[in-house]
DNA sequence: AATGAATGAGTTTTCATTCAT
DNA sequence: AATGAATGAAAACTCATTCAT
């Protein structure tokens, strides 16, 4: 009896993160599909097979599920950021490429949603995207300017190079996340990791 | 008076057509600022100081006054396709980009508004991006093939280089269209053209 | 355990009492500052800090919780008119006006409520105000026409006497229960009652 | 022609104006009849057989026809207030109950609503009945205070009889305006207006 | 050609109430 | 008896579009 209390009461919990779960998924794939502005809150209610007003139970309103998405489901990206913790070499740049390959790739739809709102929306951009990407683009120019410092590479604007980075990056996830182009595999995207990372360095040319 | 007629209905004609564009500039600048679904025709309407059911003298819809933008300014684009007769040389992709980053900038809302459009609607992706975009793919990785061919480039994956080549460039566009960015003066955008493709050739090593 | 039985019940019993006291007096404020209609079922679960659908086990529905607001307050001014046995002296009014003042002024919330209920609802007005009011009104028309009828009086309309005399507490009370004044103390109505009485007797004119 | 322009504007304006008034009326009828938070705007279209929507053709939103209809209405009051240059002695304020009577009972939907109103809001209470009460108690005062000081008047508080003057009226009015009874006649306006005034001069006793 | 007025079809959100546990 | 979860019904409000003038 007095075990039992806990228990009830974390099962109860799970019932509501399940569901709370369940609507954050279909809201993500039909905001991924229509956008945030051309999905109802009746679309997304009509996903889950509950009513309409059901959701106001596990969400404020219609943006607190959108907001929802980006914080419950970006944490994950945290955790690559996370796990670079020195991006100091040549090898180091492809396995975070490979990383972020797989983390974008393994969320399309939460990606697609993510980027089209912070195209718009600024608040998206500030509390989410800005923050991140500035991490990772730090550390980018930091290995740059090593490389330089070094007499490895050319002494050209870290922040240039960091934007080439990640836009070779962006070259190979934005079709995929547009639904152009198939997802890679792992195997695939680790050649394309080492293959922008070899173009980075060496260029394409024959030397 | 008979010779009148043509005068006075060409005068009326450019009229119109004056009119059309005030009313496509101004939606396309609300558009680029507050998406397509967040401007309203009144909105479009109060910008031009017309009224809201004038815009149905011009535009059968408000869907029409996104396309008009889109193919009224889009034909922009393909003269800088159209003048790349021949991408055959290294010093002609930096032709290119320049020309490119030139058009792009030179119509920020509208690229603006293009990209959040085509990002969501595969009729707009499809009658105007996917076109244009393979065209330039195409003229580069053609480019990358021939210079395999002659030794020059290592024999890579053409169609992967081309992505890299046209990730690059968004890495520079890309946050200037949204704003976080100040857009880059021609002589800036001619030294990230060439910064870019010399790092597609040699890469930032120091060879 | 057979005499348990009762006590049980009558524990129990009392326990339910209480929280239906706590209900109505949690409504009864509520629904003095933001209106019948402005309060929610969960406001008033909230301020008795127990589940929205604990309330249907106390009562049928909302409207229920007004009425016996109405009904298990209201026989507060029973009391007050009952004890009026005789008004038939200038004395006697002054008391009544002194009990009058009293009671709504113990119960502002609840008078406030009230008054608010019955300006738009026609059963509340019929069910409580109307029989209360009216019996109150003939004691004061009967002590009027006693008055008349003895010369202390002029022959005066003794309804609209009795709406005069009635006026002047309202005159007295809606800024209180407006408040846009401070309740009067024990003594400030009494003085109030007194001043009343004797316009209404002699005017204010110096005779 | 030229004179075509104004004519043309006017007819359109006086268009609207005339729809307006019919809206305001018959929210003023529905809001008196079911209060304002129990009529809904459809409500309101229906009575006056336009669509929902074309409401907000007229007003901004639903509170917005409440502030019309206190503001359009209203200034009758100032009217009366405005009209009251001396209050300096019994007659005139026989005369000032009059004309009090005579716009309150020829606007009883509207005063019913806005006193319901004022009831709850602050808002509604501040702007509009305050300040014109407010003066009335002032003027009412400074008569009494006038009287007081040539010996008319016994030495009681100023505010207080002023209180009993507006009570007076207020027991007369109420209910007229809950529906309880019906509208007086002018000619019994009147003498309830000097019997009122009678009372506050001399009481109702047989001197 | 220009437009004021009208509106249908939605949209998000609220809330009293029910019901299974 | 207590309540979390679910919901139907309605509410205010928006907006692209039509139409008569």
């Amino acid at each position: 009896m007095v075990d039992d209390q806990p228990v009830k009461t974390s099962r109860r919990d799970r019932q509501i993160q399940r569901k709370r779960r369940e609507i954050i998924e279909a809201a993500t794939r039909l905001f991924s599909e229509k956008g945030y502005g051309g999905t109802t809150t009746r679309d997304i209610a009509d996903a889950v097979d509950i009513g309409e007003s059901t959701l106001y139970n596990y969400f404020e309103n219609k943006r607190d599920i959108l907001l929802a998405i980006i914080t419950e489901t970006g944490f994950l990206f945290d955790d690559v950021i996370g796990q670079v913790k020195r991006l100091d070499n040549r090898q180091a740049l492809v396995e975070l490429y490979e990383k972020a390959f797989n983390v974008f790739i393994s969320r399309i739809a939460f990606t697609r949603t993510l980027l089209a709102q912070a195209w718009m929306d600024n608040e998206i951009l500030e509390s989410f995207v800005t923050y991140r990407l500035g991490h990772i683009a730090g550390l980018i120019q930091a290995l740059i300017q090593k490389e330089i410092d070094e007499g490895v590479f050319r002494p050209i604007d870290p922040a240039q190079g960091a934007r080439m980075a990640i836009g070779m990056f962006l070259g190979a996830m934005v079709p995929v996340l547009r639904g152009t182009e198939p997802p890679p595999t792992p195997a695939e995207y680790r050649r394309i990791s080492e293959g922008i990372v070899t173009v980075l360095w060496d260029g394409i040319g024959n030397h």
